[in-house]
DNA sequence: GTTATTTACTTAAACGTTTAAGTAAATAAA
DNA sequence: TTTATTTACTTAAACGTTTAAGTAAATAAC
């Protein structure tokens, strides 16, 4: 490592050494600046470029006050949602000159918060986050703020707080979703999410409350199972043993991986779905179709999503003044019926 | 950004005034020094911790030729492997001081050539990478390891060259699965994979191969069908094609986004799983269990990979003398039975 | 009581860039 | 021809750490 004997560490004094020019001139060719001739420009490139020279970014940022470098916050990556949201940061950011650090909370807000302090060090230029969905204290987004570090949110945005955020239509998703299943018989429809401070998670369950509400004839009150934020045994159980007590006849799911466990469940129990009970979930799984049978869900537009919040970034650090605190975009989410809740 | 006039940007020298102290002195404070008095070090780190102080990442970085961040170079990110991969890295990781850059190659050589190439600067300490799987060249990889860059392949490694590698029994898990389809009667099975120079496909394609000629007796000639590495209309054509063409009554999927794929293009063509014919996959989803018919899958490590191949890289790192271009670790997939290949 | 050692610091250089300021030579303007 | 401007560089400081080397005061050894 710190003695490549093999490698040799060519740094721009030894470049500007080999050409008999000062480090100011390499620095200043490379990056095409007018006070460099034409002819000395190539000259360096060319050297550069057969000595494979690259500028080290430690003395660079530490020089510039610039990192070149995004971090993306999120809670896990085990789901399609997350990983199609990376993909469209990406193909945004990938033909620029940033870099990706990425860190996974586990949905932990004390994870978080470490990770946000860290921010302030100059490490990156700015902060995409989609929150721990227990995170109700603020106080570590307003400090990263404060310190000037521009922080997009997507996905899940805490609403209290004045920064831009990229989220879908949650509440009208839900309330679309509770619907469909009420218009497709459903007497009883409940709510299988899980415990969040997190916008999304509370605009589904008042999208779900606000459709049983309007359809207040046919249907129960509302009826709700809080299960943990991963794939788990556990989620099974807990979801069966609501079908047992509760009885309902329609099921709306608020995350991905609960897709599984609900149809195990409902395997289980010896359900019929749709005929005993339908189901909806939220989820961008590509694998929706060949379930059986295949699943009505609420397909989010994810990758654009990822777009959209890198988008606004970049907008911002090229300081083509936007006021991100006043950016907000809500991307509308898709219905897309299948047989699960066929009537 | 540069003059954010909220956020007093608190470094070093600040710190040092504020205590009158020398950096010196705060440096080794907060590094548990042993010249350094106990009272002074908890002066210090109350001090550094009341102010918000981070040290600046770029600084150190500079001074100690060591970033604390790792590449990770893969293919895609829209896939439960890959996923499931930067999960087991970030379990071994994340309770350590190193950050991860994440870098998409989108299978593409040129893409990873020059995602590479910067890495002679310093940015990285090392570097884990599942290659593109039209990599047949690996100037570019060899390039890093004379840099002095230790890298660590998973999954896909490029056997010709001395490098750790993590992988899993690619050949033997092909030839398990087309063993278990001749076994339940198929008679015709074809292999559904992507081109590529890369291991795991050619050991895949070798497993399946040898199978078939193994149980000469029973089975045809092998048929393969080679499709694009992504999830597109494209390739449901092409599987229909094949099926209309070939009649064959056993599939071998390699990869996860081609068991949608296939379902659909059997279903279009009324062909009834696994009466007529039988899947299995390579894939991680946790959705096998509730297609239609639930999925005989051959499931990855990929958890563990991500863990064993992190720990490598990190064993390297820490001067423990590892020779990593003689560490290969081969871990076990596990062929999961479903109703796809029920007889 | 003198000398050696230890303790707890400080000084200053270094890491590899970028850039403001400076400069000599060439060209243009007067 | 003298002065002003432009061209194409160089010099040197700065970014914020870390660390080798230095040092004064306190303590220990003799």
């Amino acid at each position: 490592m710190e003695d490549n004997t093999g490698g040799k560490k060519i740094n721009m004094k030894a470049l500007a050494k080999a050409l008999n020019l000062s480090t100011a001139t390499i620095s200043k060719a490379l990056r095409d600046s007018y006070d460099i001739s034409e002819q000395t420009k190539a000259r360096v490139k060319e050297a550069a470029n057969r000595l494979n020279y690259v500028a080290n970014p430690h003395a660079s940022s530490l020089r510039k006050h610039l990192s070149n470098t995004i971090a993306i916050v999120i809670p896990e990556i085990a789901d399609s949602f997350f990983s199609q949201v990376i993909n469209g940061i990406e193909s945004i950011a990938g033909r620029e000159k940033y870099h990706f650090l990425i860190y996974l909370t586990h949905d932990s807000y004390e994870r978080e918060v470490s990770i946000l302090n860290e921010f302030t060090s100059g490490r990156v230029d700015g902060v995409l986050i989609s929150v721990a969905s227990n995170t109700s204290d603020t106080a570590h987004i307003s400090k990263l703020q404060q310190a000037g570090i521009p922080i997009v949110f997507f996905d899940r945005d805490c609403a209290q707080l004045p920064a831009a955020s990229v989220t879908t239509d949650d509440f009208n998703s839900a309330y679309l979703a509770t619907s469909h299943l009420v218009e497709q018989g459903c007497k009883k429809v409940s709510l299988i999410t899980v415990q969040g401070y997190v916008s999304i998670f509370s605009s589904r369950e008042e999208g779900y409350r606000k459709a049983l509400l309007d359809k207040a004839v046919v249907t129960g009150s509302p009826d709700i199972v809080y299960c943990t934020n991963k794939y788990t045994d556990e989620n099974i159980t807990l979801i069966r043993e609501h079908l047992v007590s509760a009885r309902p006849d329609g099921l709306l799911l608020t995350v991905e991986h609960l897709a599984t466990s609900a149809y195990l469940a409902c395997y289980q129990m010896k359900l019929r779905i749709p005929q005993d009970i339908k189901i909806v979930c939220f989820t961008n799984q590509i694998t929706a179709p060949v379930l059986d049978p295949p699943l009505t869900t609420i397909l989010q537009p994810a990758y654009e999503m990822g777009q959209k919040a890198i988008g606004l970034l970049f907008e911002y650090l090229s300081h083509n003044y936007i006021k991100l605190e006043e950016e907000h975009f809500v991307l509308p989410s898709r219905l897309v019926m299948r047989e699960s809740t066929k009537n």
